[in-house]
DNA sequence: AGATGTGTTGAG
DNA sequence: TCAACACATCTG
């Protein structure tokens, strides 16, 4: 189906370079919540007041939107089906907004013949082209992530922005400029593929050290169980794993991975401190991992700063972008030329060797 | 605790 | 593929 426009997947994450979208930020823009045209679905309605008053308070409203869902709070959350899969696309207090979510990604997972809400974005008109370069050069999972944290809008509109200072003033736009940056360690980066992404919380840089790693991802990239004994999928493995993390500079972090019981979370912990503080890592920021698909089953982490939070306050002392051991860029706090976003992205080699998950007391 | 996201199921 | 819905999980 989606044959035409193809879709770059997760590799594109972040060695795109190129693209840059001209300008506008349109179609996404918050229009009329109500004006999407209702797309066949036919689940239905039935909002009748009749008996509703009963029945609406068990059962939750339909929304006359396609891939949107009630939520027992209210709000409106968003879904896209893939392979079988559903692809939570974040929750929203407008049907609107849920419904151009779902667009969004619609158009991204399927290319030109989405099934939208409301108009899919032509190719002939500038601004939606714009939109769709922006959507293609940007992996599946990252364009979920930004609907997930409603920062689309903003993501779109920044690299319309880069791309008029990439224009005018040679400058690149972060992805580009990393790409460039990595030379030949891009093609390291583009054998990676990326598993997940996580927006840090407050908490994950804050005072309790550690990093929770969703559970699904957990599960699913980062089993814990590895060998030992026990039948069971999980059992409480609170002791973890101790893993090597290489930074591409070079350096090798140690973080411990485990399992808590009390909160039933996977963590990271031991050693993330140090990593949030030499990274100066912000609530906001997105951290992802990825795996090479290199053999040696290495897995890589990348952040990148909280959209929007580039020319604002943030006040960063230093910042660079270190490669492979070398430091490439570096930029005073001050406002120099470069001071936009610079804590871009760092990648890490995370070894994933079961030598060295060893681990056993911790 | 309330919000968010998932497991499942059944319909189309 | 999709929505409904119960409920597990996560975040503040």
């Amino acid at each position: 189906m989606y044959s035409s426009s193809t879709c770059i997947d997760e590799s594109t994450t972040s060695d795109s370079l190129s693209l840059s979208p001209p300008s506008p930020l349109l179609s996404q823009a918050p229009k009329s919540p109500e004006s999407p045209c209702r797309v066949g679905s036919g689940t239905s309605v039935i909002l009748d007041s009749e008996n509703s008053v009963e029945a609406e308070s068990k059962k939750l409203p339909s929304s006359r939107f396609k891939g949107v869902v009630p939520q027992p709070n209210g709000r409106w959350g968003a879904q896209i089906y893939e392979k079988h899969q559903r692809v939570w696309l974040g929750t929203f207090v407008e049907q609107g907004e849920a419904a151009r979510a779902y667009d969004t990604a619609a158009q991204r997972f399927r290319g030109r013949d989405a099934v939208t809400n409301v108009k899919p974005l032509s190719p002939e008109n500038p601004d939606d082209a714009a939109e769709l370069t922006f959507l293609n050069s940007h992996s599946k999972a990252e364009i979920v992530d930004m609907l997930r944290k409603h920062t689309y809008n903003e993501e779109l509109e920044q690299s319309r922005r880069k791309h008029e200072v990439d224009t005018n003033g040679k400058r690149l736009d972060n992805n580009a400029r990393i790409s460039h940056i990595l030379g030949g360690a891009d093609k390291l980066w583009k054998s990676t593929r990326q598993l997940f992404e996580k927006s840090v919380t407050p908490s994950d840089v804050g005072k309790l050290n550690r990093l929770v790693i969703p559970k699904q991802h957990a599960e699913k990239h980062f089993p814990l169980q590895s060998c030992c004994s026990s039948g069971s999928a999980f059992s409480s493995s609170s002791k973890g794993l101790l893993l090597n993390f290489k930074d591409v500079t070079g350096k090798v972090w140690r973080f411990r991975y485990s399992y808590w019981n009390s909160s039933q979370s996977y963590v990271l912990t031991k050693g993330w401190s140090r990593f949030v503080k030499e990274k100066n890592l912000k609530a906001g920021d997105v951290v992802g991992f990825h795996r090479s698909s290199e053999p040696d089953q290495q897995l890589f982490i990348d952040w990148k700063a909280k959209a929007g939070s580039g020319s604002g306050g943030v006040s960063e002392p230093v910042q660079m972008v270190r490669l492979f051991g070398v430091n490439i860029f570096q930029v005073p706090g001050s406002g120099s030329c470069g001071g936009k976003r610079d804590r871009d992205v760092e990648l890490l080699a995370f070894e994933w060797s079961k030598k060295s998950r060893v681990i056993g007391a911790l």
